[in-house]
DNA sequence: CGTATCCCATACATTCGCGTATCGAACGGC
DNA sequence: GCCGTTCGATACGCGAATGTATGGGATACG
């Protein structure tokens, strides 16, 4: 029961879905520019092309278009990652080091999407509801990624000694080292550290299967 | 030239002083609550107690009061750190443990005071001059923090291997799990993960000194 | 205690954004 | 191609927020 069936289920016509889509787009320019709460319907309807009664006939409040639209991101963000991760699996052997730049690599540090789920975080840490929103995608995110990373280390000589720990870890990590990248974008040294940690983070929780020297990230 | 001092250096009353203050205590809560885009004069001047012609008399905008509130409290916050760290440094003896666990009860996870400082970094990440505000205030956590943690450390018989590796990751540790904590307040579980996270964190940019086992944070 | 100065309250004009109601046009089914 | 339905543009009224200009009361200072 996503928040994207709240509508009635009317059947959705091709010039329905693109306009709606269209506002959606045009939403997450508007907000990564202007803040979602300095944003206005008009805004976004201008962007988007067309007048408030597209809006007012396709969402009832901007709170629910950027919660269908924050969703909407998420949950494609996901998918390439899930992509990204699919591709390594079909390959044969991979140096640990090797799959984690590959994972980093899927997930890009986009500026205007960080400062959209900034604010979206701070807006649902006020509304119950959309709290629960973000809790279930870190779900989500945790079921997409675990395994995947699991297996990724298996074949890299290395077994995972705490799952829930390493999945909120590489979150947690993802999460505050992006800020830093974004702060300094023009600061090589930050996104080394960035990398740096993350290979710490996963050497601490997991173990190498061999003896093989190779298993750890450490450089 | 912070930007505290931007305005023309006239004469501080003390009622000037007073109204001024007051309407910063009330902005937190604000926006806090509402959110800053959401945020009006009228609502700050109201939670304080003035009208917006004390507003106006004070600041030019609510950017400008966003950034000096902001500036203020995060100061306060770094004071607070580094009086529970002196404190530290006057006992003789302390477990690498007990010394983490004391920086951690330091920095509290306050709910508004988060809420406000994600706002802030997608409106820093909008705007160049902010950004720059940002990254000194990172400089100015690891002058303080890096050199206390550093003895804290050499007093638990571990020295540090790299300086900025280590501090930039904790302030990244710290945002990212102090999300995780606030989206689930009641689950006490996120708390430990993130207490482990900075072990392993301080063990991986830390080596043992003397060969006493006691000088590693493994449980 | 008197006064000059400063600071905040009040009033005002204006602009902006919202939500609704209505109507013409585009669309899909046949 | 026709028609019923749906979708989005336009127009309207309303409320809210802004910034300024002015006046009166508080404050600092001798």
């Amino acid at each position: 029961m996503t928040a994207s069936e709240t509508a009635a289920p009317k059947r959705v016509t091709r010039r329905r879905a693109q306009t709606r889509q269209r506002l959606l787009d045009a939403a997450l320019e508007v907000f990564a520019e202007e803040g979602f709460g300095r944003s206005t319907v008009d805004q976004v309807c201008e962007r988007a092309g067309y007048t408030r009664g597209a809006f007012y006939s396709n969402f009832t409040s901007l709170d629910e278009l950027f919660l269908a639209m924050w969703e909407q991101r998420s949950a494609a963000m996901l998918d390439d990652l899930r992509g990204a991760l699919d591709r390594l699996g079909t390959l044969e052997s991979v140096s640990a080091d090797e799959a984690l730049r590959a994972v980093l690599d899927a997930v890009p540090i986009d500026d205007a999407w960080y400062r959209v789920t900034a604010e979206f975080t701070a807006h649902a840490l006020r509304n119950p509801s959309l709290r629960r929103v973000m809790a279930s995608r870190e779900e989500a995110i945790h079921d997409t990624l675990l395994p995947l990373v699991e297996t990724a280390l298996a074949r890299a000589g290395r077994r995972v000694t705490d799952r829930t720990g390493l999945g909120h870890a590489l979150v947690a990590v993802h999460d505050g080292t992006a800020v830093q990248c974004l702060l300094e974008p023009d600061d090589e040294a930050v996104r080394q550290r960035r990398e740096e940690l993350f290979r710490h983070v996963v050497n601490a929780y997991s173990t190498a299967y061999s003896t093989q020297s190779e298993g750890a990230l450490d450089e």
